[in-house]
DNA sequence: GGCGGTGGGCCCCTG
DNA sequence: GCCCACCGCC
C-alpha cells in the first residue's frame, strides 16, 4: 500500500534510506484503524486528512512525523509542523519526542507566528528591518493607530481607532498593502481618502519603528519570499515535509505561506551556501529542479470557528482544486466521547445546511446522560457547578480532569466569584493575560527602550512612568528635536539640555537616559563580550529599580499597586526561568517569546486546578467532565453573530467544538437571568439545546422548573427534581420568568466590597449562618492564613467547603 | 502637569 | 459594572 519508494526528493539532499524490512515504523501502526494507518504511511505530494472531533488526529499526526524519520525518509531538520496554538505545539513536540527521541529536537514545531519570526529574524535585514524588530501586540498597534486616527482627524469621517485597526487586520489578512488598496480604493469618498492615509502611515510608522505587527509577521513573510526567491529556496530546500494542524482554521497570507513553502525550487538562485539554522546548505553545481515539498494538512470544516478572523473555509474545502492529485484521507471514528454526548454532537452539527455530511462515532457505549441545569441567575449558575464539581471530587475525580467553557471572557467572573468562595481551585486559560497587564507592558517597554531604540511607541510609554514631570508639551518638544536633528526619539532623550524644558524636567530626562544607557551596557555589551545568561533579569530589575518604578508603586497607597509589584516579582522570574532555559538566550529572544505567548500560565501546566476558558480556546483540548455553561440565545449563539453572513453556523460549530470536548461527563447549563451590562436581563435558552434529543439530557433543573416554580429562595434549598421538564416540549418555548417574584430574592449579585473574616476563629462543631445557604455546622477547618477553609455542612443546602476569609458568614 | 470626578460606551472569539 | 476619555481645578 505504501510506495515508500515515491522519490519525494529529487536532488542531492535525499534524506538518509532505509534498508530492507522489516519497516522500523511498524509499532507506530499498532492499534490504528485503516483510515489513521493511511494517514501514517500514504506518501505523496498531499495529503489532506478530514479529521472530526476526537477521532486521533494528534496521534496520526506525531505517528506520521515519528515514521518519517524512522524510516529515515526525512531528517528532523527537515520537517515543519504548523500549529496555531502555542499549546498545541507543545503537546505535539512533546508526543513526537517520546515516540523518536533525541532526534525531535531539530525539527520546527511552531505556531505560524512563531515559524515567521524565526524566519524573519533571519532575514530581517533583506527589506530594511534589523534582527532586533518589536512585534507588536493589537494593544501596541491600537495606540499607534490611535495617534493617527487623531492626527488624521478621523473622528470627522466616523473612523474610530477599533474600525481602522480591524480593516487594517483584515487586509492584511489577505496581503493587500497600503499602495495595492490605495490603487483600487474610492478616492472620491473622503472616509476612505483618510483611511488610506492612515494606513500607508500606520505602516510607515512601523517600519521606522523596526516592529510588526501580528498580522505583519505572517503577511511580511509572505511578502519576503515572492521578494526574494533566493531567500524562499533557502526554506523550500530546508523543509521536505511540511504538516498543518486545523488547516480549516487558515486565512488567506497563512494560505500563502504554505504556498509558497512548497513551491518547486526554481534553481534560478545563486550558488553561494546559505547558512540556515547552523545548517550549512550548499547547492549542487548545477542546480536542478527540486520539487515541491509534500504538505499533509488536517482539518474538520465542522471546526472551523475563526471566520470572523479571517479563516477562510475555502482553503480546505477547495484543497483538492489547489493541489491536483491530492489523497484525501477520512477519519470518522471517534475515541474520545461517549455515544451520547456524540449524538448530541452529531444532532446539533447536522443543522448546519452547508456542510458535507459526516457522523462520529464511537464503540465504547452510551455512557452518562448529558446532564442539564437552569440557574435562577449566573451565580445560582455557577453555584450549582461549584457544587457539582466538588461531588465529584469527593468520589475521585481530579480537579485537573474538569473544565468549564463559556462563550464570553466577561462570563468568567461570576463563575470565578463562586469558585473562590468554594475554595476550589481553579485557573482561567487565556482571558485578561498576564502581558496584557499594565505594569508588565511598562517594564517591557522599558527592555523594547534598549534591545529596540527605533521603537518609539515603547520610549514614548515609559517616557513619564513612573510620573517624573513629563507631559504632552515635553513628548512633543523631544519629538520636533529628533526631528529637527535628525534623530531617533530615543537618542533624543541624551540631548535634554538642547530641549528648552525647566530645569526639573531636564533632569528628568537626562535621568531616564542614563539609565536605558547603563541597562544596554549590561545587556547589550559591545560585539565580543559574553553577557551571562542572567544579563536580562538583572538588567530588567536594574531599570525597574533606577527608573524609580519599583519605588513610586511601593509609595502608592492603591492597594491594587501591591499587586502589580507582584506581577513584576514574577516577570523578573520568567527572565531567570527564561535565561535557566535558554543559557545562550538573548534579549530579544527573551522579548520574542513573551510577544508570543501570550500567558505566562502557559509555561506551566495547570495541574491540580480545574480549567475555565471560552469554547475558542478550549479547541484541540479534550477533558474527562465539561460544563459548557451560559447556553443561552443572544450568549450561544451570540446576539451580534446573527447579523454576519454565516455568522449563525458558525456559532453552532462553536458550540459543537465544545461539546466535543468532553470525554465522559458533559454539562449543559444557563441561568434565567443574566447580568450584562451591569444591568440584569431575562435570558432565553439557546435553540441548540432544542437540537438535542431530548432522551439524551437529564434535567436537574429544567427552564421549566424555574418558571413554573418561580422560584422559592435558593436553588440550594430546593429539593432537586430530576428529569422531566421542558426538553421535549418543543412547540412549546419556555415562557419569561416574570421579572417580579422571588427571583429578585436570589442573591444576584456579589458584594462588591471584599470581606475580611480572617480574624474569625473557627473549630469543628462551630455553628455558623451563611448568606445563601442558611445555618450549619463546621465539620473541619484546613489550611493557613488567607487559605483558611471551612469545611460546613448545613442544614439544607448540603456540603460545601468556604473560603473563610471573603464567605459571607457569622459565628453563632 | 497632575489629580479627581463624571459620563459615555461597552462585551464576541486569537496569536 | 467597569474602563477610559475628557474636563475643570489646583
Amino acid at each position: 500500500m505504501t510506495d515508500a519508494s515515491t522519490p519525494l526528493i529529487v536532488g542531492g539532499d535525499r534524506g538518509p534510506q532505509a534498508d530492507s524490512a522489516p519497516r522500523p515504523d511498524a509499532d507506530l501502526l499498532d492499534g490504528l484503524n485503516p483510515p489513521q494507518r493511511e494517514a501514517v504511511t500514504y506518501r505523496g505530494p498531499a495529503l489532506l486528512i478530514v479529521a472530526g472531533a476526537g477521532s486521533g488526529k494528534t496521534r496520526v499526526l506525531t505517528h506520521r512525523i515519528a515514521s518519517l524519520l524512522r524510516n529515515r525518509e526525512a531528517w528532523p531538520s527537515q520537517i515543519l509542523a504548523i500549529t496555531f496554538t502555542n499549546k498545541a505545539a507543545g503537546e505535539m513536540r512533546e508526543r513526537v519526542g517520546q515516540l523518536v527521541g533525541e532526534s525531535a529536537r531539530g525539527m520546527w514545531i511552531a505556531t505560524f507566528h512563531s515559524a515567521c519570526v524565526r524566519i524573519l529574524r533571519r532575514e530581517a535585514q533583506q527589506f530594511g528591518f534589523t534582527t532586533a524588530f518589536t512585534i507588536y501586540d493589537s494593544g501596541d498597534s491600537r495606540a499607534l493607530i490611535k495617534r493617527l486616527v487623531k492626527e488624521h482627524e478621523g473622528d470627522a469621517y466616523g473612523l474610530t481607532p477599533a474600525a481602522v485597526q480591524g480593516k487594517i487586520s483584515k487586509l492584511k489578512n489577505e496581503l493587500a498593502d497600503a499602495e495595492s488598496y490605495a490603487r483600487q480604493a474610492n478616492m472620491s469618498d473622503p472616509a476612505e481618502r483618510v483611511f488610506t492615509a492612515i494606513f500607508g502611515d500606520y505602516q510607515r510608522a512601523l517600519q521606522r519603528a523596526n516592529a510588526f505587527d501580528f498580522d505583519d509577521l505572517i503577511a511580511q513573510t509572505v511578502y519576503l519570499f515572492r521578494a526574494f526567491p533566493h531567500v524562499a529556496d533557502v526554506y523550500r530546500r530546508r523543509f521536505r515535509h511540511i504538516l498543518v494542524d486545523e488547516y480549516q482554521d487558515t486565512n488567506h497570507a497563512q494560505y500563502a505561506l504554505i504556498h509558497e513553502l512548497t513551491r518547486p525550487v526554481s534553481g534560478a538562485s545563486s550558488a553561494e551556501p546559505y547558512s540556515a539554522g547552523g545548517m550549512m546548505i550548499f547547492e549542487p553545481e548545477k542546480a536542478p529542479e527540486l520539487e515541491g515539498a509534500s504538505l499533509t494538512v488536517v482539518g474538520d470544516s465542522d471546526q472551523s470557528i475563526y471566520a470572523f478572523r479571517g479563516a477562510d473555509i475555502r482553503n480546505i474545502s477547495e484543497f483538492e482544486r489547489d493541489f491536483p492529485g491530492a489523497r484525501v484521507v477520512l477519519l470518522e471514528q471517534n475515541y474520545r466521547s461517549t455515544q451520547n454526548i456524540l449524538s448530541a454532537a452529531n444532532a446539533v452539527i447536522s443543522n448546519n445546511f452547508d456542510r458535507k455530511d459526516k457522523k462520529l462515532w464511537t464503540d465504547v457505549g452510551a455512557g452518562e446522560p448529558i446532564v442539564g441545569f437552569t440557574g435562577y441567575s449566573q451565580h445560582d449558575e455557577a453555584q450549582f457547578i461549584a457544587d457539582e464539581i466538588e461531588k465529584l471530587h469527593r468520589a475521585g475525580v481530579a480537579y485537573s480532569d474538569v473544565a468549564v467553557f463559556y462563550r464570553t471572557n466577561s462570563q468568567s467572573r461570576a463563575l470565578e466569584e463562586i469558585f473562590i468562595r468554594s475554595a476550589l481551585p481553579y485557573k482561567i486559560m487565556g482571558g485578561t493575560k498576564f502581558y496584557e497587564r499594565a505594569e508588565i507592558k511598562d517594564a517591557l517597554a522599558y527592555l523594547v527602550s534598549v534591545a529596540n531604540p527605533a521603537d518609539e511607541m515603547a520610549v514614548r510609554r515609559i517616557l513619564n512612568k513612573p510620573k517624573r514631570g513629563i507631559g504632552d508639551v515635553t513628548e512633543t518638544a523631544i519629538a520636533r528635536f529628533a526631528e529637527d536633528n535628525q534623530l531617533t526619539f530615543r537618542d533624543a532623550l541624551a540631548s535634554s539640555d538642547a530641549l528648552g524644558v525647566g530645569p526639573k524636567v531636564q533632569a528628568a530626562i537626562a535621568h531616564l537616559d542614563k539609565v536605558l544607557a547603563e541597562a544596554t551596557a549590561l545587556m547589550l555589551p559591545a560585539s565580543g563580550e559574553i553577557t551571562p545568561p542572567t544579563a536580562v533579569a538583572e538588567g530588567l530589575t536594574l531599570l525597574l529599580q533606577k527608573s524609580g518604578y519599583l519605588d513610586a508603586l511601593r509609595a502608592s497607597r492603591d492597594p491594587q499597586d501591591e499587586a502589580r509589584l507582584e506581577n513584576l516579582d514574577e516577570l523578573v522570574a520568567v527572565a531567570r526561568e527564561f535565561a535557566r532555559n535558554n543559557p545562550d538566550g538573548t534579549l530579544i529572544d527573551f522579548l520574542t517569546e513573551v510577544a508570543l505567548v501570550a500567558d505566562a500560565g502557559d509555561l506551566d501546566d495547570a495541574s491540580g486546578s480545574v480549567s475555565l476558558m471560552t469554547m475558542h480556546t478550549a479547541k484541540g483540548l479534550e477533558f474527562d467532565t465539561v460544563f459548557v455553561t451560559g447556553v443561552e440565545e443572544d450568549l450561544i449563539p451570540h446576539r451580534i453573530s446573527a447579523g454576519e453572513p454565516g455568522g449563525p453556523s458558525e456559532e453552532r460549530r462553536l458550540f459543537y467544538v465544545g461539546v466535543t470536548r468532553a470525554r465522559k461527563r458533559l454539562y449543559l447549563t444557563l441561568a434565567m437571568t443574566r447580568a450584562q451590562f451591569g444591568e440584569v436581563s431575562v435570558a432565553m435558552p439557546s435553540r441548540f439545546l432544542q437540537e438535542i434529543p431530548a432522551e439524551l439530557i437529564e434535567w436537574r433543573q429544567s427552564p421549566g422548573d424555574v418558571n413554573s416554580r418561580g422560584g422559592s429562595g435558593s436553588r440550594a434549598l430546593n429539593a432537586r427534581r430530576p428529569g422531566g421538564g421542558w426538553g421535549g416540549r418543543k412547540d412549546d418555548p419556555p415562557a419569561l420568568a416574570p421579572r417580579s417574584t422571588s427571583l429578585d430574592r436570589f442573591p444576584n449579585k456579589i458584594p462588591a466590597k471584599v470581606r475580611d473574616n480572617s480574624e474569625m476563629q473557627l473549630a469543628a462543631g462551630d455553628r455558623i449562618r451563611h448568606e445563601d445557604f442558611g445555618e450549619g455546622r463546621i465539620d473541619a477547618v484546613t489550611g493557613e492564613g488567607a487559605k483558611r477553609i471551612a469545611h460546613v455542612r448545613f442544614d439544607s443546602a448540603g456540603a460545601k467547603k468556604l473560603l473563610i476569609k471573603i464567605a459571607p458568614i457569622e459565628k453563632l
